[in-house]
DNA sequence: CTTTACTATGTAAAAGTTACACATTATCTG
DNA sequence: CAGATAATGTGTAACTTTTACATAGTAAAG
């Protein structure tokens, strides 16, 4: 962005040439890693590979892969998840960087971590590419590289970020039950929620259609089933004010 | 992070050099460009520079440097703030990279931007170095690269992060009054807020320590002043569990 | 037709938020 | 030194939101 801090005690002028200036600026492999939760059987997995390196030999990592030559980060995190899962139809965030010098074994590279959330069941995952598979969250304990780390780091921006927007509704259905809803809320922010507050609070916020139906083939009771109205979010998201720390 | 995709489709098997793989990695420039905001005279300002670059002559850019091998983005943006302000005492929080291939004018260079807020009148700035110098937010309307859209990331970042930890508490002197604080708070989220509901939401969070003084020098009834108890922050972060959208 | 395993719902108490007005106290001015 | 000015400091009532908690209903399975 600027000549570094040497070149900048010369006497002043403007440099003419900023081509010239930005092939003198030291360069880095960037990469990109996608952290892909889903759910399922009321857990919270994270969609893993197997490490192509030998030094990570049976050690899981990310979805990730270069950057290439002027493609943008968002740009380069839905090809790798496109490639991958064969999704394109997925909110898909920055989280941050991570540029441990040592986080790769063969050198420096730096990674751009991006988290999602899908429906596992929407989406039939190429099994045999690099045993690509549904990890169970919790009990994802090594990883290659720094993953394991930035798979934390994703989980934590997460829960933060459930409880602001309705990111839960990629892992539904698109017809669900309450109960439903609150078993992903109850997963994803690891907590557990008293029923009767969970659907009030639903209810108070006006966003679920009840659709008229009711749960098929369940051992017990049906409930409704809902739908999440898209639309009214779109137009009614809130911008708060508080202040609480 | 992995092989890329061409290569992926290879028959299966190990990479046993991780160097050699890194080292066909394509490479890109780095930079970190730090968002400093600072508040004076009831304004939120930010701190800038005039561009080196012919190409944007008389615009204003944000403190950048390249990103050195081997360091750090963290680090990067604590010696960049270091070596422009002489700062080291400060928040830094990595808000988001850049990466537009055509942010500048010599060529792809991405950036991660980082923001932080300090206390103007604790800090000299070395005023001849490339007209560095605090400009109000609120007319900071061109400059160089992308780095208005980056001082909007920025601030709106800001807006929400005051609302969740008390940032703010670097932008007054140790010993203040409720009133520059609620000041602070309505110059960062550019809204005017209820002095007694405000004082009654600081006194409920108990974070602040009467410290028995009285403003001096100022034209009218002097209002008692305060510091902020960290060291009681610390301790009581809370983590909050709602779900509000 | 009884058990099981859920769904569905209401209410009272507590906590937090909002809106709003008046007395007080330094300083400044004439 | 009296009055005007420009702040500080405080309390309360209405409202909203959150929390805690218990009972009745229904489909399926045996």
């Amino acid at each position: 962005m600027k000549k570094n801090y040497l070149e900048k005690n010369k006497p002043e002028h403007l440099i003419k040439d900023a081509k010239v200036l930005v092939e003198k600026y030291p360069k880095v492999p960037l990469t990109v890693d996608c952290v892909i939760f889903g759910f399922e059987e009321n857990k919270l997995k994270v969609l893993v590979i197997k490490s192509d390196l030998e030094y990570y030999k049976e050690h899981y990592s990310l979805l990730g892969d270069i950057v290439k030559d002027n493609e943008e980060l968002d740009e380069a995190a839905y090809r790798i998840l496109k490639e991958r899962t064969g999704m394109n139809d997925v909110f898909l965030d920055q989280v941050r960087a991570f540029s441990h010098p040592n986080r790769h074994p063969g050198g420096r590279v730096i990674t751009v971590a991006y988290c999602s959330l899908l429906n596992i069941n929407h989406h039939q995952l190429k099994i045999h590419d690099n045993d690509l598979n549904w990890h169970s969250l919790s009990d994802l304990a090594e990883m290659a590289f720094d993953h394991k780390e930035i798979v934390d780091g994703c989980y934590a921006w997460l829960q933060k970020r459930i409880q602001e927007h309705p990111l839960g509704f990629n892992l539904l259905p698109v017809k669900f039950s309450l109960r439903e809803l609150q078993n992903l809320y109850e997963a994803i922010l690891a907590v557990s929620l008293d029923r009767r507050n969970f659907r009030k609070k639903f209810a108070s916020m006006d966003l679920l259609i009840d659709i008229d139906e009711m749960e098929q083939d369940v051992p017990h009771r049906p409930g409704k089933l809902y739908k999440f109205n898209f639309e009214k979010y779109e137009k009614s998201k809130r911008k708060w004010i508080g202040i609480d720390f």
